[in-house]
DNA sequence: TCATTCGTGTCAGTCTTCTGACACGGGTCA
DNA sequence: TGACCCGTGTCAGAAGACTGACACGAATGA
């Protein structure tokens, strides 16, 4: 359908993109059913593993802005499934917490989640996937510490 | 500010999605002044690899819809950066092309680009450049290949 | 030959996320 | 003590991307 790659084939940084892009698919595909994006699934998750999370804390954690947190916690505090006090105990800071329905609803998620997580690294022996960790680390170092000197 | 991980920090699906969201960060920084953005930038790459590319065929290229590429390119055509046929030689196919104005945008912003990308492979060896290649493209096959079948 | 299927370009509407901006609480330091 | 800076929560508007849908041309297979 078209010639062979010229450069873009060989491109880590394109091919980080392709891949984040097949995993977020693959995860907004069993997500669907449960009625769940990524975004949302990353946000429960979050508060499961770190509860008490702040809005600004949870937006840093799923990559997206504070904003865009906000509005999905204020979606997700409409259904039901996470708490926030009305007034911040200390400063501005409202602190969130999972609420039991969250917790399962969240449970589905995981397991679904692990399963895209588990297919991605079929074909991969232990020591590749620490490799890879390594390496994805160093990157993701590299680019946000010549960020703050900028 | 948080405890610590329990379960995220050893997640590869997590670090691959914290590596992408790094990346494009630092990309859209470098491309602003340039006043353009990693979607803009990846269509004219593509073309620039492979001239000619449809309008679905640069959507797939850069991970979008056909919708979201079809709504840029007609801003670049606007811009004189790419044209297209006004009537499709075969089929309906648009075959895409740069104009001199749109490749010498693209020069700016390919040298923007690559030092990023340079900084993001600074400390990586070439074996572990490679090795993380491979590891990559064995999850974009495997996440892909289990697609098909479903 | 004809019908079915597939891929394409495009229109319309909606949704999500982002940028910009504001006021507020807390910590730092002179 | 008071000024300053930082992080936070929130509001408003704009931009980007998506889903759904339609018509059309080409390729496939009976």
């Amino acid at each position: 359908m078209s010639q062979d790659g010229v450069d873009l084939d060989k491109s880590l940084g394109y091919l980080l993109k392709e891949a984040s892009s097949a995993l977020r698919a693959a995860m907004e595909e069993v997500l669907r059913p449960l009625g769940m994006t990524v975004t949302h699934y990353s946000c429960l998750e979050l508060l499961a593993q770190r509860p008490g999370l702040s809005n600004s804390e949870l937006a840093r954690g799923a990559f997206v802005t504070r904003q865009s947190m906000n509005v999905l916690l204020q979606a997700l505090e409409r259904e039901g499934d996470v708490t926030r006090p009305a007034a911040a105990p200390v400063g501005k800071v409202l602190p969130t917490r999972l609420t039991p329905r969250g917790r399962r609803k969240l449970e589905k998620a995981t397991a679904a989640v692990r399963s895209v997580e588990v297919r991605m690294l079929a074909g991969l022996t232990g020591a590749e996937q620490s490799g890879a960790f390594r390496i994805l680390r160093s990157m993701v170092d590299s680019l946000r510490e010549s960020d703050d000197s900028a």
